[in-house]
DNA sequence: GTTCCGCATGAATCGATAG
DNA sequence: ACTATCGATTCATGCGGAA
């Protein structure tokens, strides 16, 4: 029986107090980051940025159950040459707040933003903060094993001179591939680097981020029916995926037009489920198994 | 004809004094992680570690020349389950010295340390951070030039008539692009993360960085007969590099032992060298003696 | 069914110019 | 002097239609 995304639209600082405490298993959110996205959100100013963000920490802290995870995708902006100092200032106070700074994990994207300035390179990474309430939380390492052996050997013997020199680690990546073409091959445990690509596809709009990105914390930090929670669900990524792998979730947006999107989007799936599980079309079940490797 | 390295055998808060003013083109060092290399600075403890390093760096800034750059490779630790967080209290600190924190690049490593833990992953990254002590400062950075993607190959064999043009980018985001600027195009500039292995040679030495790391920020941020500092020399990687790119290099260690084997290892280079000044020009003998003459 | 190939898309930043 | 706007610059990827 399919679950059914909760969605809420708002201002989630206001919509997080619906929310029971200690109810959520995994929060996995990509905040609008200071002065960008102004043309849809109202662009939060780097100097206001953690006084606006603290006020939802402080509740995301409350909905957190004592064994969950709180995963937070941010990256500061170049102010003026420099590197912004917000997200640093946003992790002590954190902390003051009773949150746990348990580890960083790097977002290493494959595709950056072009570019060229003077004076730097382009920015080809993020952090994936993770807080937690406690010493003691879920994690579920084995879920998340990346193959190696053979199976890299080949790979890497195909990989031209270029991405010899660039990316011939695929360790800490592999996130997305075929789970057939693991099968009897060894497995390894990731790093806390993760590599993979943003997604741009030449369509109306793309994802704030990749699905594998929240697939893997889904993944790595969840059961099924544990609960997920976006408070920024943007174009609902987050949601869906956590939806696919049998997650509840629990989405809040403050734009409508995002908002009825996703629900617009939960609503025909709904349906196609419907017609799916009279005719249990073989086509769509494979499909589902291939994008998502999941179940 | 071959520069010398200017070796100091102390604590880098004394020997720095020694150097004069405005005289580094380029910084690069590991300095020991807190709580480890406890032999060597007497263990620095997590608490104090900002308070024993800000009088060095404020050294540092000292000598520093303006367009200099300052490349501080260090990771925090983890301490009771948590990620430490003086490397962010560092940075704010050094920026209320006069530091620029100009961008913080990432050394991706491609063979990081093996194990596992119940609630963390391999640690597979550490933080490269750039300050400066002006927000003009050199940059070379056609000398760090990569081979650009497969891709290109295919993509720029016959171009489209929108590819002979400048194309922007629909949504109006500010982007665009003409291909054609890129015919005969081999190279590419490289982005912020580093991706390069760990050097696993089975000498005893303590966590020196590959070479590749001071080779690349070196080519970055200094030419040929510039100087470049390591107050944490060890076992004198970057000096090492350094001197064979033709640099300057002064290198200041605490410990004899490390200090001694730097020495006898550009003792012997000098065997060599003495063989050749036989016909050695005069620009070179006054550069040797106003080296000599720092100590 | 595959593979090939064209194309649109970016959580950007700097410096010059205008108000 | 100080702020706001605008043009220039850049590269790897996934998608979809064609071969």
């Amino acid at each position: 029986m399919p679950l059914r995304p909760e969605l809420y639209l708002g201002d989630c600082r206001e919509e997080l107090r619906k929310i029971p405490s200690d109810s959520i298993d995994l929060i996995v959110t990509s905040p609008p980051y200071a002065d960008q996205r102004q043309t849809t959100y109202g662009g939060v100013s780097v100097d206001g940025y953690v006084e606006w963000f603290l006020p939802i920490s402080e509740e995301l802290l409350r909905v957190l159950k004592p064994t969950g995870t709180f995963i937070l995708n941010i990256k500061e902006k170049v102010v003026e040459g420099e590197r912004s100092t917000y997200v640093m200032e946003l992790i002590l106070e954190m902390r003051k707040q009773g949150w746990l700074w348990t580890e960083e994990f790097i977002w290493h994207k494959k595709n950056c933003v072009p570019g060229k300035w003077p004076n730097r390179f382009r920015d080809a990474w993020e952090r994936l903060l993770q807080f937690n309430k406690n010493k003691k939380f879920h994690m579920y390492q084995d879920a998340v094993k990346v193959p190696i052996g053979n199976w890299a050997k080949d790979r890497l013997k195909n990989l031209s001179e270029t991405d010899k020199i660039r990316d011939n680690a695929k360790n800490g990546s592999g996130f997305g591939k075929n789970v057939s073409n693991w099968l009897g091959k060894e497995t390894v445990y990731p790093t806390n680097v993760i590599h993979i690509a943003t997604e741009c596809n030449n369509k109306n709009h793309s994802a704030a981020f990749p699905r594998e990105l929240p697939e893997w914390f889904i993944k790595l930090f969840t059961r099924e029916n544990d609960t997920v929670l976006d408070p920024f669900m943007g174009s609902g990524t987050t949601i869906d995926v956590a939806n696919r792998m049998n997650r509840n979730s629990i989405g809040i947006e403050i734009l409508p037009s995002y908002y009825e999107e996703v629900e617009r989007q939960f609503a025909s799936l709904q349906q196609s489920e419907v017609s799916l599980n009279e005719s249990s079309s073989e086509h769509e079940s494979v499909e589902l198994t291939r994008r998502y490797a999941l179940r």
